[in-house]
Formats: structure tokens, sequence, C-alpha cells
DNA sequence: TGTACATCAGTGAACGCGCGTTCACTGATGTAC
DNA sequence: TGTACATCAGTGAACGCGCGTTCACTGATGTAC
């Protein structure tokens, strides 16, 4: 239905098939708004190829998912290596466009980003970005952009607080505008700032820092 | 194997068994650390019933699943209003007490817990929760306990924070603290403090605020 | 340049399994007389 | 007090389904001679 022929890769490119593999099980998964029972099955029809073809690339269903989340922890680290380094002078707007980065891949791709944080070792996958937004805070805090005394655990609260915000929302649906309207970009800035003691952070803020 | 035998329910008290069903899914919920895919077969085994007893009581497996949620989320609230009823005097004691209450049931029930806000619709589900938070923010501000000046806002960013500890986290098994060592208690004061706009929260705080 | 063949990149059929759900039933128990 | 019976609280067998996985295979293609 999704792929009714597909060429057969010439001899030497056989691992081709392993990404688009992977690739259809991302497209499976962010075609879904909450996480669902990925098969086996289902992912070589998406593919558009027999399901046994899986078995020469991976050996069973669980290693496909287990290359899926190393992606997917590869792509939200590099979208948020990629927010900071166009801020290079201004380690705290870095830090504010990481955070929202951060968030809106959550956002973008739901089932997906729950699925990266339900099994286990995302400590270890999500590592690489972790350190960037603590070295983030260490820098705003020598340059006196931030308060922060402690940057570890800022982090830490951080990194809550954005994982929070981008599992508790569920933007296409208005979920929570049913509790109140919310400006949600201000409040992700503000918290943010609370959380990195950033800016104007104790002051009700929902703009930039002057 | 967990229940062998099990006595039939007298004349008047075939309804005990939905009670039994729904305790029996969610101990299977609870069982598991990471979130698993309930089978109704498996709730049956669980209760020491036959699968087809089950439709006596729910017309199916989603019926099921909707009940444990509503008794979850029941629980839940429960759970925080129990704790700032016992800090009636203090408002800022009992927001710490609530929002400490509220973690620990995340990380008590964990696979439960995002069950709970995988499904859609928790919102409506969680808004007694929410509205007791609204309220306790709003006190600590009316007594000067908090800079607060939108509640609404601040407990919508106080609950993503600590959906973020509840869901990020996992205190059994350390996972985080393979990023370095971090006081879960204290971090979690300090973020409900800094998101709250409680106490000493622009200070470095890890105590209660004197 | 031609051709036999090994290899590569897959496929189709089949297996056993657990699932949700249905159906006809069973046997204890309260009630009417 | 005795007894027939309706009702209640379940059960056991069976259905069709999609699943993960295995197996023997196919047919195009690059390579050796």
């Amino acid at each position: 239905m999704s792929a009714p022929k597909r060429a057969r890769n010439p001899r030497g490119d056989g691992a081709k098939l392993r990404d688009e593999i992977v690739l259809a099980a991302v497209e499976l998964i962010d075609a879904n708004d909450s996480p669902a029972t990925l098969s086996l099955r289902g992912i070589a029809r998406q593919a558009g190829i027999s399901a046994p073809s899986i078995y020469g690339h991976f050996p069973d269903l669980e290693s496909v998912i287990e290359a899926v989340l190393v992606l997917s922890f590869d792509q939200l680290g590099d979208a948020v290596a990629a927010a900071i380094g166009s801020h290079e002078a201004d380690a705290s707007a870095a830090l504010l466009a990481a955070g929202r980065t951060y968030v809106e891949f959550g956002w973008a791709h739901r089932a997906r980003y729950r699925m990266m944080f339900d099994a286990s070792g995302y400590a270890h996958n999500a590592a690489r970005t972790y350190r960037m937004v603590e070295a983030l805070i260490a820098r705003c805090a020598a340059s006196g952009e931030s308060d922060s005394s402690d940057p570890h655990l800022d982090a830490w609260m951080l990194w809550a607080g954005l994982h929070g915000v981008a599992t508790l929302e569920k933007p296409n649906r208005n979920e929570l505008q049913r509790l109140g309207p919310i400006d949600r970009v201000a409040m992700l800035d503000t918290i943010i700032r609370r959380l990195a003691r950033v800016g104007d952070y104790p002051a009700q803020s929902s703009g930039p820092a002057g």
C-alpha cells in the first residue's frame, strides 16, 4: 500500500536497506501521537519489503528499536548543538535557543520522544545533550549572565523542567489549554530562566532580557 | 499461579469482581518499571478468573484501562490533598509537601504514572490536582510567601517541572546518577521554590526557608 | 567477447503463540409456593 | 419445612488474527576463465 514496488539494491549496497528499515520505523512512530507498539511486520510493510528481509540487517525487533533510539538521540543532540552554535557570542541566548529546540523536538516527535525516555539507558544516550547544556550554564555563570553556583544541579533541574514541558503538553491538541490559556513560548522562556537562574528570572518576564 | 483458587462472590456481590479486576490490572502495571502492554487475558490471570468473566463487568479491554486511569488519578489527587491538609496553617510548607507527594507518586508507580499521561484526556483527569496547586500558589502569593503574580502560569510551570522530575528520574536504578551525583530531595525543593517563586528561591537553597 | 558460476539481496510459505472476543454451558443460591 | 425454579456468577472451548521467527528458495549480477 505504501510502496507497491521497490527496486532491489545493487550488489554492494545491501546495507542501504538497513537505513531504510530504521527510517520506516521512525515514520511509523512519528505517525502516531501516542506511543504505539512497533511490530517487525509493520516496519517491513512501511519499508515496502517482506518481513524476513529485516533479518539480513538486524537480529531481531529489539535491535531495530535500539537503532531508532540511537538515531533519535543523535538527531536531538544535533538540533541542540546547531541551536547553540548559532549564538556563539551570547551564552544566555544560546541557552534559551537550546531549551526551545529541545522542547520543540519533543513536541514535533511526540511518540518518538516518549519512546526515547521510556527505554532504559536514556541517561547514557542523552549524556551528550546534557553536557552541552551543563557547559552552557557554566559559561553563563562565568560571564555573569546566570547566578548559578552549581551548573550540574541547575542543568539537571533545567533538563527535568524541559522534559516536563516536552511530555506534558500536547500542542496540536491543546489538551492543557482547557485548564486555562497559556502562552507556551513565554512560559518556556520563563522556565529556562528560573531554573538556570538566567537574566531577569526573579521578575515576571515573558520576553528576552534587555 | 498467582491465585489458584478463588471463591465465587455471593449472590448480590457480583460487582465486587469489578474492583478485583481493576486492582489486578494495577498490580500488573505497578509490577513493571517500564510501561508494558496490558492484556485482558493477563489481567484475568492476575485476578485468578477466566478471561470471559471480565465481560460481565467491562465491555472491552479499553474500559478496564479507563477504570485504572480514573482510580489512579483519584489516588494521586487524594495523596496530594492529604499532603496539603497536613499543613493547614502554612501555605508554602503545604506547597512543598504537595510537590514532594506528587513526584513520589510518580516514582513509586513509575509505569502507571506514565500510562496516566500517555492517554488522552489526562488534562481533564488531572484537573482536580492542578486546581489544588494553583490555589495553593495563590494563597502563598496572598500571604507574601510567594512572589507569584500569575498563579495559573506558575502552577502550570510547576506542574511541568514536577512532571519532568517524576518521569525523567528512575530512583531505583539511579539512571541519572551516572551523569554525576545529585541530592534528589534538595533538588526537588529547589525546583518547587524556583518555579512557584517561594521563599528564598533566588538564593542557593537546599532546606526549607526560615 | 562469451559463458559458467558463486554470491548477493532479497521472497513466500509455514510454524507456533498469545491475543480479544463469542458462545453455549454449569452449578451454586436465593425465592416462590 | 420442603422443593421446584429462575437467576446469578462465573467457566471452557473455540474462532480468527497478527505477531516473531525459520526455512528453503529465487533470480539478478558481478567475476573468473
